[in-house]
DNA sequence: TATGAATGAGCCTTCATTCAT
DNA sequence: AATGAATGAAGGCTCATTCAT
């Protein structure tokens, strides 16, 4: 029951992450400076020596987001792979349990942002965008190795992958039951594999590439 | 001056339709009974003759749009055409400058709902699945017309739509400039497209990875 | 202990009443909502019902002072009698003791105004120049007729009565000793008076008009 | 970037001169430990080795407005020149634009301290005393020197003066256009100032209105 | 000596809802 | 069918001040 007397960054820390729970409970109006600083054991002045406003709270809590979800996709691609592997990694990743169980996934954070001050969608659109770019510059590459159709545009398939990983959250959200890592969800997954690997046209160009590939070829 | 007296069933029409406005400019939480009465010209104790609570009046709200969104999707669905035309048709009109303008995609009024009460849930999860069932629907009916390639899972396409609809918002509302009207949604349609038509032809070459899928070949 | 359910206008009088108390004593920043509403028995947001905010709450207060104080002063007016009369009735009922036991000089109001909102100093401006105007067309009807010199500027003469109770006031509410009702008062007056009746340049024009003041002419 | 160490008198010397600036901006209320220490460039904490509590800023910073308008005031008085000229000259230096500019009438300071604590009030108390003493003194050598009228008495033409500086500070807070330097500020001084000088020439008819006045004529 | 962290009381305002009329 | 007055809880935020380090 000692009140614990923590150094402003870890303070800082702390409360994001409590910020971020509170968010995944109940959107970003669940975010209140009372229920922050009671669930820190602070005073609710006290939260107002490490960030200037509830909106700083809020954008810094997206910043951390973004910071850790960028950090996590990179770690997990491998450089050498196949990169359609690495996008299915990625998805994987998202629908991870512990991601899910939390509530914590970018996409409901992102959402919940929608309808904030100005500032704060800008924090969003910063985090949609990096997401965004990662994603595309991923299947450039893909494309490059000659592993994803060379007539399919980077940027709409970076769309079409967010929004199957937003399509797989918002059933999520609204029937628990759906839960991203059944079946169904591994068939949307490959849908869009096939939007990716399949065009008709130079079929010799693109077999050989295509060896890499996983249980083919006989 | 003199003050409308207006029916039940007009009255809540009516307040409906103005909270459909609100949730519109500011998310659900833009919807309280203070501007809704102002708006509509009414005191606030009168809203609870015609109402049981907020929450009655968002439900309703979703009930409103699913019935308006399923009507409209409906009529503009030629049944005697091409089933492809008919989602770009259904996209388009998700699309339209009128919807997109007002915000008041379904889109929005859903993801807007995700953090309310398990009744207002609910009614998020009823349109979903409704719209999901449309779309399905089509995407079967297109898959026995010929239109659509067999080995396409309808439920998977279908969530697939519903996340090209999700993301093209998205990013709009974070980012007003990326109206999902340009040449780049364009492209996303046509992954989408291509990833329902292509597939057959050249048969012989594509089968093999598909080995692995269920209900195929005999 | 009955609550009492006031009318509107009603309500708003005794707030109003009740802001003059708490003005009067700890100046416009002893206004606050709570210590309002719990002097009038209601709560902090029944306020919100009556008054639009606390700016507007003193913004009412300066009107109706400023109300009461035209109302006040133009009934305690004798139209027929000598203007200089008038001025100094009108001062002593600046110093009655009823007004300034209570602290609500319109001048403490005015003075605890200065740094509040633009709208709260447009209100007092307003009070000032209203104040003013009563003081100059007085004197300058004094003019009119003789009674004061026709050298004296109206605008002048009114701008040092007010700084003449200013002053009082002033010196009153830094050491309560210093009533403005002792002769050192009276002497303020009298100088003042006589800055107003004597100019000697064309007494022989001025004779007449005096003969109506009394003690005079043997 | 390293923090200056300032000796503890030069440091109290810093942080009234910042209080100044602070209450001229906007009022005592405007003199918060916050803003004062920001300004200043220390913690907050550290102020309190400086000074008691803010009220004890507060006093300090009346006194020190005291001692400089003393000063000041002293510093521009000719004791050979008139003694007329002279308090022309103090209301000159009161109107003086860099003071006004700034706010930082004593004026302002005064009026914003009549409902602080006890201990405050006495502090302002003094500086109208002191205030008051100089002009009287001033008024008194005036007459002695006969350039001011016998009949006037210091005590209340010292107030009057007083009152004519303190009106005009008010105007200009309420209504920044009316500068005290224009002309018709300058007609208040000349009737004031006749006020002060008239009386004595053509004593023979003046005398009769002033019988009814005390000691005169012998 | 000086700081960084925290406090507790208070600020104005908005919320959904109730109830007597 | 509707009003007008009121409620209690909660919202974000600022204040002067204290105290362990």
């Amino acid at each position: 029951m000692t009140k614990k007397r923590l150094k402003h960054i870890d303070r800082q820390k702390q409360i994001i992450e409590i910020a971020k729970e509170l968010v995944s409970e109940g959107g970003v109006h669940n975010l209140t400076i009372r229920k922050l600083t009671k669930k820190a054991g602070i005073t609710e002045a006290a939260l107002y020596r490490h960030f200037n406003s509830r909106d700083d709270v809020v954008i810094n809590l997206i910043k951390e987001v973004n910071e850790k979800l960028i950090e996590t996709i990179k770690s997990s691609i491998n450089s050498d792979g196949n990169s359609i592997d690495d996008l299915e990694k990625i998805l994987n990743l998202h629908y991870s349990s512990i991601e899910l169980r939390k509530g914590l996934s970018f996409i409901v954070i992102l959402q919940a942002s929608e309808f904030e001050s100005q500032e704060i969608r800008q924090a969003g659109n910063n985090l949609v965008r990096s997401y965004l770019k990662i994603i595309e510059d991923l299947i450039y590459l893909g494309i490059k190795k000659g592993e994803i159709d060379r007539t399919v545009e980077p940027e709409s398939a970076s769309m079409m992958f967010f929004g199957i990983v937003q399509v797989s959250v918002t059933r999520w959200i609204f029937d628990p039951e759906h839960h991203p890592l059944n079946e169904k969800s591994k068939s949307l997954w490959n849908l869009f594999r096939t939007s990716l690997e399949f065009m008709d046209e130079d079929l010799e160009l693109h077999r050989v590439p295509f060896q890499s590939n996983t249980n083919r070829e006989k």
